[in-house]
DNA sequence: TCAAAAGTGTTAGGCTTACACCCATGC
DNA sequence: GCATGGGTGTAAGCCTAACACTTTTGA
């Protein structure tokens, strides 16, 4: 290594990075973004998108930066998931991994395909491939983020287009619930929020009676407290 | 720099550091404790406990390390709060800190007047003296934090002793809530959930009947999902 | 016997859940 | 006109919140 292309310090420093689990709803199914690694450590398996921090860079910025290098996805919704830093984490040195949790429509992929297309694939949840690093647990606990927000905040509509039906909606709450929801009731909670709206458009969709649209009222972020 | 005490890098590393916003009650206060800082940077101001990250040791073990260390205090309640990395929060080099959110009864502080006493000390959370780096928002974070979990986990009761009776349990609840609670549905919703349970001792304390005491059914941590 | 905190049930109102039929459209 | 999903109200039960008096002790 090049002297002058090395940096010193007076102890040891750990790496960081960030790393991005990325949900959408593929056909009925939640599933997660993946990179195929190209280089070793792991090469060849799967892994979150991620990558190491730029001196300088927020950590926040540093998670959408390689989500975009990686799969050429921004404007996702994002939040700060859980840091993970056992010693033994990457074979290679220490390193600290931010995580984040993300959402986003699936349709969003398609603008990638002008980079390295085939290395980023979406992923049932219930069918992960072998994973990297320690990445199965950083799956884990965003699955568990999810669980725990859609309770308590409309999270699920960043899975959806800026313009939804009720039912879309609702179809998106039972896969990630895994189970039936009763129509009016789920009709009842959500509007008594007062956290969507109607557009006023609606939505033709077929030989049946065309369905409002709702968009979110303010869609800004949910703050989460854990 | 001795270049044999050095570290090199090919690319620039942050340093890590954990911090801890360890609270507990006192007299009538939710309090946090403070360090008075030593050395420079923010020199003679307080901050969090907490340092540098030993390369090889766990994240979590580092913050229990340094609380120690600077307070004598140990086995505290202890979970991640929250990540902090903005590039500028430390005037050094660039630090991310990873910060613990951790409650205690007073009493342990008590532990450490062995080492150099004077510059661990409670401040109340209404009368905090200006504080080092970004203290102030890993406070307010963790404050939420607390008051978040209070509705849905049994976590005040760290901060009282091992055996406690319902009467000091509401106190606290009443003192984080800041407001009065009633007595018989506090009751009513502390043993409904099966958290706690008689000891079979009582509580002696003056001049009127005495109260049956309680203890956790698991004192283990109770995880939380942001 | 008095002061001080411990202990104990019931009721009303609000919220949650269960449940079934008509509506608008395309074919 | 029929198949398809969209859209709507009510009643029962459960949970939450409000509320006051008796008990046990030490002084």
């Amino acid at each position: 290594m090049n002297q002058s292309k090395s940096y010193r310090y007076p102890y040891p420093h750990p790496a960081v990075t960030t790393d991005v689990a990325l949900f959408t709803i593929r056909g009925e199914a939640l599933s997660i973004l993946l990179i195929r690694r190209g280089n070793p450590p792991y090469r060849g398996m799967w892994a979150l998108p991620g990558g190491f921090l730029d001196i300088g860079e927020d950590l926040e910025t540093c998670a959408k930066r390689e989500l975009r290098e990686e799969t050429g996805i921004e404007g996702v919704y994002l939040e700060q998931l859980y840091t993970f830093g056992k010693p033994e984490r990457d074979p290679r040195e220490r390193v600290i991994s931010i995580a984040y949790f993300a959402l986003t429509r699936s349709d969003r992929l398609k603008l990638k395909a002008a980079s390295d297309a085939t290395r980023a694939v979406w992923f049932p949840v219930g069918q992960l491939p072998e994973l990297a690093f320690d990445h199965a647990n950083i799956i884990q606990s965003a699955r568990r983020r999810l669980l725990a927000k859609l309770s308590y905040s409309m999270i699920a509509f960043q899975m959806l287009p800026n313009h939804f039906t009720l039912s879309q909606l609702q179809t998106v709450h039972e896969i990630l619930l895994n189970g039936h929801l009763d129509k009016r009731n789920f009709r009842k909670a959500i509007l008594a929020r007062g956290i969507i709206k109607e557009t006023g458009e609606f939505s033709q969709n077929g030989s049946h009676r065309p369905a409002k649209t709702y968009a979110a009222v303010n869609p800004t972020r949910v703050e989460i407290i854990k």
